[in-house]
DNA sequence: CCTTATTGTCGAAACGTTTCTACAAAAATT
DNA sequence: AATTTTTGTAGAAACGTTTCGACAATAAGG
C-alpha cells in the first residue's frame, strides 16, 4: 500500500482534467473516446492534460453509466487441468487484442456455484461468459441474461452459440487404431453419458467396433466419471477379469492416468501386453513410456472462436462468419502405446 | 441473449425496492447492508419486496460510491503451468469465502504486460493483488498504489508482504540425496538469478556439495531460464561431454521435462546410467518411469496463506498472525529416479 | 412535566463518468 | 450581404448506489 506521500492524496478525475486543459468535461470526454468531432487545438490541450496529470479512467463510473464493462467471466470445470487452461488461453488471446478483461472461473463441476455466479451480483456486471458447463439442463444456460458461448461440452438439441470438436470422430478413430492393430477385445473407460464429450466419445467407440463387425460387449463400457480415479479403478477391474481386454481406450487425460497407475500397478506394460489410447494430448502423454497415441484437439482455437463468436454476439456483428455451432476436427497422433496382437 | 419476453425489461434497482416497500431509498441502502438501526418492521418489508421483485445489487454503482470493488487480481508468470493454477486455486477458496472475485491474469513473464495492468484502468478497479512476479526490481511492486502480496518469487532485500518456500532447503536436500547416492559429479540446470527461486536454488545445490567436501565446478552450473527447452539444451550439451555428470538436479517442472526428454532421446536409463532430481511434484513426476524424486511444496497453502495475508492488509488488520514474510517448510518424496553408484 | 438522549427514517448530495440538448461561431450556400 | 448549414463546445441530466445531516417520534432522565 502506497504511504500517503503527498499530503492531496486526489484521485484525478476527468474534471481536473477539464480544469486542467480549460475545456468543458463533455469535451474531455468526447477526446478520451474518440467520438464525435474535436479540434486538433483542443485535442492537444487535453492530451497534454491528461499526460501533465496522469490521468487514468474510472471504468467502473464509466461502467454504470453505459452498462458495458468490458468484464467477460471464463467458467471451468477445474482450473488446473491443462486442458482447460489452453482454452482459456485462446480466450484470453482475443480477449485482451480487443480490450476486453477475462475473470477466470472455477465451478469444480457444480452447477450450484455456477448458479450462485450468474445470480449473483457479478453476473450483472460481465457483458458476457464463456462456459464449459458444469451442468446438462439447456435451458439453465439459456436463461442467463447475457450473451454467452458454450465451449467444449454440448448439450444435444441445445440451440445455444457452441465450439466443440468432433468427438465422435475423434473417439471412432482412437478405436480404430486399436482394431488395425489386431484387437477384438477392447475396452473403454469414459465419463458420464450427459453432454456431447460422453455421448459422442462412447458412440464413436460403438461405432468403429459395428464397422468391424466386432461385438459390443456392454461389460467392455465402464461408464463414470471424468476423474482419475474411475480410471484407476475401471482398469484394476478390468484387467483382474478371467477374460481382460487386450486394449483399453480412456476417454480423457485424468482416465488415462488412472488407467496407466492401475496397469503399472499390475505389472504389465503398455504396448506389449496391453495397449492404450489416450485423448487429450499433452506433455505427459509425450513424455511417458511408452508415449501414448492420442487424438489432437486445438484447445488454444476453441478458445479463441469461443471469444470471437462472443464479441460477434456482443456486438450484434450480423455479417459474424461462424455457424451457431462450430464442430473443430481432430487429428490422430500415433505414438508407441498400441501394439499389434 | 435474453429473448425481450417483457415488454418493460426494466432491471431492477433499489428505487424499484424502496417505492414497492414503501420507504426512502437510503433505507433500502442500509438494509441491504445490515448498517445502523433498522426496525424489524421496516426490515422484513425491506427483505419482502427485495425477494418479490428479484433484486440483485449493481456492484459496480455500488464500487462507484465506496471505492471498493471487491475484485483481487492474481498475476501468473502462465496460465498453463499446473503449478501456478496450483497456486491460484488455493487464492480462489479464501478469496471466495469471504466474497471476494479473482480475475487471473497471466504477465506471460512480461514485464510490460503487468505494468500495462497496473497502470491502466483495471490497476483502478481493484481492491488489491496477489503477485507471482515478472520482474526483480522491488521498487516496481512496492509503487502499485494497492495492496500487494507476492507469492513464490521473492527480491531479496525487499520488504514487502509475501509467501514463498524455503528454496535453499529444498535445493540442499535434493542435491544431498543424489550425495548420499554416492554421486560426485552432479549438474544443476536452473533459471536466471533474478529472483529467489534461481538465486537460493543454485546457493542450496552449492552449500550442499561444499558441506560434504565436494568440488564446486563451474561448468556443472547451466544457468539460464526455466523453461523446457533450456532443460533439454542443457542436458543434451552435459551428456555429450567427455566426463558427463553422473547426475542432475533439474531446479524446477519444466526444466525436468527438457531433461527427461534429452535424456530419453540419448536413448540411456533414468535411475540408471543417469539419476536425476526435479523440483516440483506433479501426477507427471509420479508417473514416469520411473518416477522422480522431488521435494512436496504446500502450493495451494502458499496461496491461501497470501490471500489471507492480502485480506489482513486491505482490513488493516493489525492482530494479523502473518509475518511480513512467511517462508513455508518443503519435505523430501524420495522416488526412483535416483540410483546408487 | 419538561428537558435531553436515543432510535428510526427520510431527503439530498455525492461518486466519475457518458450523452443529450442547446447554442455560438465559422463556413458554405444563396 | 443575408441565410442556411456545419462544426465545435458547453452545460446539465442521468446511471444506481452510499452516506451525511436533518428531523420527527419515542424513550430516558431530572
Amino acid at each position: 500500500m502506497k504511504e500517503d506521500t503527498m499530503k492531496t492524496n486526489h484521485v484525478v478525475t476527468i474534471k481536473d482534467v477539464s480544469e486542467h486543459a480549460g475545456v468543458a468535461i463533455s469535451t474531455v470526454s468526447r477526446v478520451l473516446n474518440g467520438l464525435d468531432r474535436v479540434s486538433d487545438e483542443t485535442r492537444i490541450k487535453v492530451e497534454k492534460a491528461v499526460e501533465e496529470l496522469g490521468y487514468v479512467k474510472n471504468s467502473l463510473a464509466a461502467s454504470m453509466k453505459t452498462g458495458k464493462s468490458r468484464i467477460i467471466v471464463v467458467v471451468v470445470p477445474d482450473i488446473i487441468n491443462e486442458y482447460y487452461t489452453a482454452v482459456v488461453r485462446g480466450v484470453e488471446e482475443i480477449a485482451s487484442q480487443e480490450d476486453y478483461y477475462t475473470m477466470l472461473f472455477s465451478s469444480r463441476d457444480s452447477h450450484r456455484r455456477e448458479e450462485k455466479l450468474f445470480s449473483g451480483e457479478l453476473g450483472r456486471a460481465i457483458d458476457g461468459a464463456i462456459i464449459i458447463p458444469a451442468y446438462d439442463e439447456l435451458d439453465y444456460y439459456r436463461n442467463i441474461s447475457k450473451p454467452v458461448v458454450i465451449i467444449d461440452r454440448y448439450v444435444s438439441g441445445s440451440d445455444m452459440h457452441a465450439v466443440v470438436i468432433d468427438n465422435h470422430k475423434a473417439s471412432y478413430l482412437l478405436t480404430e487404431e486399436l482394431i488395425l492393430a489386431g484387437h477384438r477385445n477392447i475396452a473403454i473407460i469414459s465419463g458420464a453419458q450427459e453432454f456431447n464429450i460422453g455421448i459422442d466419445r462412447v458412440k464413436g467407440y460403438r461405432d468403429a467396433l459395428k464397422n468391424y463387425g466386432i461385438e459390443v460387449r456392454p461389460e467392455n463400457e465402464m461408464i463414470g466419471n471424468w476423474y482419475q480415479e474411475h480410471g484407476y479403478r475401471s482398469t484394476l477391474e478390468l484387467l483382474e477379469r478371467e477374460d481382460p481386454p487386450s486394449a483399453i481406450f480412456a476417454a480423457n487425460n485424468l482416465l488415462c492416468i488412472g488407467c496407466i497407475k492401475a496397469i503399472r500397478e499390475k505389472g504389465i506394460t503398455i504396448g506389449k501386453d496391453i495397449s492404450l489410447t489416450g485423448f487429450d494430448d499433452s506433455e505427459v502423454a509425450q513424455l511417458l513410456e511408452p508415449d501414448i497415441t492420442v487424438v489432437r484437439q486445438e484447445t488454444a482455437t476453441m478458445g479463441k472462436i469461443g471469444m470471437m463468436k462472443l464479441l460477434d454476439i456482443i456486438n450484434r456483428n450480423e455479417k459474424t462468419v461462424y455457424p451457431k455451432k462450430v464442430v473443430l476436427d481432430v487429428e490422430l497422433i500415433r505414438r508407441h502405446s498400441v501394439g499389434k496382437i
